[in-house]
This record gives structure tokens, C-alpha cells and sequence, in this order.
DNA sequence: TTGAAAGCGCTACCAG
DNA sequence: CTGGTAGCGCTTTCAA
């Protein structure tokens, strides 16, 4: 069986109390005592039980994370991030995954709240934030990362969707696209933020709003790609079609590119795109991705930072909500004067042979 | 301060004991007994403190998984299907991310192990497996994946990466390279087999093994893209060059399709390649890859079934190792009846417009 | 500098 | 059917 402070201190003729106190470091310890119990206790491989410590401390080292999907490269970053900046204060992380399903996500949080977490950081999946009340009335402080509630206050990190919205329309304007349409994301705060931002970049520059140029997906997950590829295809059936889509996300506009050079036409010359996320093998698909950058391992490391200081804190202090400033990344997708990209043909020779 | 059973029991005029067993479906409670907790239970939002349950049962429904790198698909899809398959059984998971250092993926065990898990899973970095004994002298049951180490008998699922290589290199052949070149990964047991497994398809083929037709990268994780550049490059230099390239996983693959392409040459025409790992995004890059599906998630489906396996049983159960048959899934990058990519010139007039 | 006693919130065991 | 007692492995408090 697993080795407990009890047997070390029968086998040095020492209270447990003697053996808890030099595990923690305490300085009311004689030198050749603190020698000896080091010795057995390495001797043993001993290892806290850190669960009967957390009963009785009342903290656990523990900080949960759920977010929607864990694929999804940009969860994942912000995953490890977090991770990293908590193993640095003797902090793990117990992830869990709600497949942005609202249900599951319930259930998960309630689980991990049963588990004494000093903290919880969410990636809430669902569109309401009401379900949280109930975290709010356990002890356990929580952080949302990403996506936030509209009349719902709570600490929050994440980008401010609106610019992401703005840069990435502004941008499809200023190579010269004058239909630009919007593959838009589901009804969660990013979504419907990049969405007015789309929209107030065309009031700004003084074009129309037509909405036969918003499809709407539900996803975001990784398989997004199949939707992205079905909205565009009904983006090509609107006359005219656009000539640049500013869509959710990379997954979407990796599908929709798909579906445009499967039309036959050419990316970015006939259809300039740009996602959001910029992931990091933007540049090495079929049409390298112009995108939004999302700071996600900043999100990562400010949540972790924000936990921190929560849990630091005596009282608990006042909201906080950190907004980070997204940033263009531009590559082939909507670089017009480059490279027109098209849907290699079968036949084609290869100027190599 | 949260609710106990002792609060409940009071406001019942009721014991602890009995509100304990309505809450564990006891069935030794009398209905109207039963209803009243459950009302309160309701009412209070009441959640039972899994740390003291822990630690009084000795089981924690925690089990750990520690990874090299949170970020690389191939992990995140093990881990997801890991929590997926674990969550319907009442378990959390526990992850940490060793960035593929031997040193942290030690200090992030010790921790995990002090948490009393019921289980450990580990892919580990380390190139020989003697710090597991550690683990072993500890009750915790654990189980590698991925990654196992010679002459180290141990629970493991994962792939038959010696099939793995052969698979890759016996395609190239099949497509009609001659010359094929292999940019290898670390000395683990991947690494190690799936360039075994490239020898012996050479040798099945009666092709002479060429050592400058090898080079070695050090890490795995995503940005290995620069590294298999770096590597490809070094290949193009020999003469002749190769004209297919096996590689030990899919962003090594993604950076030698780049240095292929920038060098001038046409893939698959010139050079055929073919990676490792099949992930997701694999077909909507710049050149489809071609790649050896390693089963990801029936990894982390098999991991947790096995775990749960050792956990339910009584007595230890004899070591397993589970292996699991790696398959070719073929795209554009070995195609060579199909398209010639090349690198696409500035100057290329669209034919679109 | 050391340790005895009490208790964290819960469950196992057994008596009524 | 219900509940008293003991105890999981540790830390806290305070007395020696």
C-alpha cells in the first residue's frame, strides 16, 4: 500500500505533525530532524496525499477548464498556455470537453465543481449565461474566456470581436472587393460580435448591407469545413456573387475556398477571403489563409493570471474583464496583386517534365 | 460557505449517514425519507465534496494524462476521445503537457501521482522508461500510449509503427519512386520502428538503404514544419536526389513540401511524399498529403476502456499491450497520375479573368 | 523544537 | 429502515 506521514513518523520514532512540517517547509524544525525525516521520506518515494491536504486546507491546486472542443486548435492553445502558467504555481488542470453541447457542459461543470476546484475558466458553449447563477452561489470563482453574455457580468477574457469584425471587412475593402459577404458564426457573443463589426465596417465605408450576402452556420468545430463549403456554394448562387468573404473562422473559410475553386473560379482574383483565428497552418494550405489573429495564448495566460489573483485575494475583488486587441494577418487569400489561385485541372502538364 | 450533509441532516432532523446513502441510491431509505433530501438536496444547489469521498474510498475518479504537446493533433484527439469515453463512467481528466521535456514530464507525474489518480496514461517523452519504476512502486495503475521503450514491459496502446513505415515506403515504390529518402523522428519507439519499417521495405524491394538518404529532426511537435524544410533541403542537396520522401509525421512532411516546392521541383513528379499521423487538415493543404493514419482516437478509446479494466479489477491483471493496425490513406502529394503542384510564379496570368 | 488533540466532509460497518 | 461510531491522511492550534 501507498506510504503515509504516519509510517515514516513510527519509523523515526517522530509525530506525524513533525513529518507534515518539514514536507511544508516550516522553519520550527531542528536541522538534524528536518536531515532525517528527508532522508526516509526519499528513501520511501513518499508523496503527499494531496486530496486529504486539500480537505483540510480548503484548497485544492486544481483549476478546471471546459471548453468546447478540444481539437480545436485554438481551445487547445489556449489549453496549454493556461497549463503552463498554473504548473508554475503548483497548480494542475483538469480539462473537460462539452462538444459545445449546453447539456454536457452543465454537467461537466457541476462534476468539476464537486472536486473543490480553486477555480474554474469556460469556454461556455451555450447562449445564455443564467446556468452559471448556479456556480456563482458555490464558492468556486469562474472566468469565461472567448465567449460572454450580454447582461451577464462576469470576469472575462477574450478579444474584442467587434474590431475583429472591422479589421478583417476593412481589410477585404481596402484590396478592392466591393460585394463582401459574411460566413457568419453561431449566436454566441464572438459570433454576433464579428458580425456587427462586419457590418459597421460597410456603413463606415459607405456600402450596402445585403443580407443574401450573410449565411449563418451553427458549429465552429473543426469539421466546420463541410459548412463552410455548403454556404459558400449558396454565397455563388446570389447574383452577383461576392468577390470577398470575411468568414468566422479558418475551418469555414478553408471550406469555403474549397467550394470556390471547385467552381471553377479563383482565389483571391475572383473571391478574396479571410478567416479568424489564424491557426497555425494557415500558411501552408491550398490557399494560404489571411485571418484574424485571436491571441490565444495570451487569452491563455491572462485567464491563468486573472485565477491567480482571484484566489490570492482575501475578498473577492471586483469584476474584471480583459479585453485583448486582435491584429490582421494577411497572406495569399486575399493578396490580389500575388498569385491567382485556381483548381489544378488533371490535364495540366507539369512545366517540371 | 458550501453546504455539507451535516446541514442538510440538521434541517431534516435526520443523521448524515442517511442523507450519505440517499445520495449513493442507497436502497435501504424509506421513499418519503428519500423525497425530502432530494428536495433539500434541490433546493440548496447541494453538491457532495468528491475530495473527502476520495479520500475515504480511495478512489478518486481522476485519472491523468500527461502529454508531450497539448497542441499537436494527434494528442488532442487522444485526449478527446479519452474524456469522452472516460466521462460516461464518472470520470474526469487530468492533463498536463510535458512540451516534450523529460525533466517537466517527471515533476508534472509527481504531482499527478500525489492526487491519487485511479489511473495514469502517458505518452511520454523520455527515451527510456526507467523513471516509470517510480511510478510502479506507486499502487497507481498506469498505461503508456504512443510511445513505449524497449525492454520495458508496460501497459501500452499504440500503433504497429514498424507496419507504419513499411505501409509509407512500400507506397512510394508502388508509385514508382526509386530513390526514397526518409527524414526520421527522435529516438523513441516511433521514431525508431517507423524507420525500421522503411528499411525493411527497402530491402523487400531489393533497394539498396543509402544513409545520406536519412536525416534525423529532433522534435515532434508543430513546428516541426521549419525542421522538415531544413531537413528536405539538406535531401536535395545529395545527388541524385530523392524522389520520394517517407516522413516520420505530417508537419515534417508539410515543411519538405515547402522547401520541395520553393526549390522549383513539382510534387508528386519530381519528388513523391507521404507523412504520418493523417490529421485533420491534411487534404486542404497546398499539396494534399498523403499520410499514415494512426488511429488517433481508437488510441484513446482502447487507453480508457484498458484503464477502466485495471481499475475494476480486484487483483492487478497481466499486462497488456494493444496494437493497433496504421493504414494508408492516399492524397494528392503521392498521386502521380494527378496533378503536378508547383510552386505557383507571381507572374502566372489566372485564367479566370 | 516537538507533538497531542481536534477536525476537514465524507463513507464503511454494524447495531438497533 | 435509520443512525452512532470510527476513521480516511492530512493540517491547525496550542501546550509542553
Amino acid at each position: 500500500m501507498a506510504v503515509r506521514m504516519k509510517d515514516i513518523a513510527k519509523d523515526l520514532g517522530l509525530s506525524v505533525v513533525t513529518i507534515s512540517k518539514v514536507l511544508r517547509n516550516h522553519d520550527d524544525i531542528g536541522d538534524e530532524t528536518r536531515e532525517r525525516v528527508l532522508a526516509r521520506v526519499k528513501e520511501l518515494n513518499y508523496r503527499p496525499n494531496l486530496t486529504a491536504r486539500s480537505l483540510v486546507t480548503g484548497r485544492s491546486y486544481l483549476i478546471g477548464l471546459v471548453v468546447p472542443d478540444l481539437l480545436h486548435p485554438f481551445f487547445a492553445e489556449i489549453a496549454k498556455a493556461l497549463s503552463t502558467a498554473l504548473r508554475k504555481k503548483g497548480y494542475s488542470l483538469i480539462i473537460s470537453s462539452s462538444e459545445e453541447d449546453p447539456e454536457l457542459e452543465e454537467q461537466e461543470i457541476d462534476q468539476l465543481l464537486g472536486r473543490q476546484l480553486d477555480a474554474l475558466i469556460i469556454a461556455s458553449a451555450r447562449k445564455t449565461g443564467e446556468p452559471l447563477r448556479r456556480v456563482e452561489k458555490q464558492v468556486t470563482p469562474y472566468i469565461l474566456v472567448d465567449r460572454e453574455f450580454v447582461g451577464f457580468p462576469a470576469n472575462f477574457v477574450g478579444i474584442d470581436d467587434e474590431a475583429a469584425g472591422i479589421l478583417a471587412t476593412d481589410h477585404l475593402i481596402a484590396v478592392g472587393c466591393e460585394r463582401v459577404a459574411h460566413i457568419r458564426g453561431p449566436e454566441i457573443s464572438p459570433g454576433i460580435r464579428r458580425f456587427e463589426g462586419y457590418k459597421k465596417s460597410l456603413a463606415q465605408h459607405g456600402m450596402q448591407f445585403h443580407s443574401e450576402y450573410v449565411v449563418a452556420e451553427r458549429t465552429v468545430d473543426v469539421q466546420s469545413r463541410q459548412l463552410g463549403a455548403e454556404g459558400m456554394r449558396r454565397l455563388l448562387s446570389t447574383q452577383p456573387p461576392p468577390d470577398g468573404v470575411f468568414c468566422y473562422n479558418d475551418p469555414l473559410a478553408m471550406g469555403a475556398i474549397d467550394a470556390t475553386l471547385e467552381a471553377g473560379l479563383s482565389v483571391p482574383r475572383d473571391i478574396a477571403f479571410i478567416g479568424c483565428g489564424n491557426l497555425h497552418y494557415d500558411d501552408s494550405l491550398r490557399v494560404p489563409l489571411s485571418s484574424i489573429d485571436q491571441q490565444s495564448q495570451r487569452i491563455g495566460e491572462k485567464a491563468a493570471r486573472l485565477a491567480l489573483s482571484i484566489i490570492a485575494a482575501k475578498i473577492p475583488p471586483r469584476r474584471r474583464r480583459i479585453i485583448l486587441d486582435p491584429s490582421l494577418v494577411v497572406r495569399a487569400s486575399t493578396d490580389r496583386a500575388g498569385i491567382a489561385y485556381r483548381p489544378p485541372k488533371q490535364d495540366e502538364p507539369s512545366r517540371n517534365r
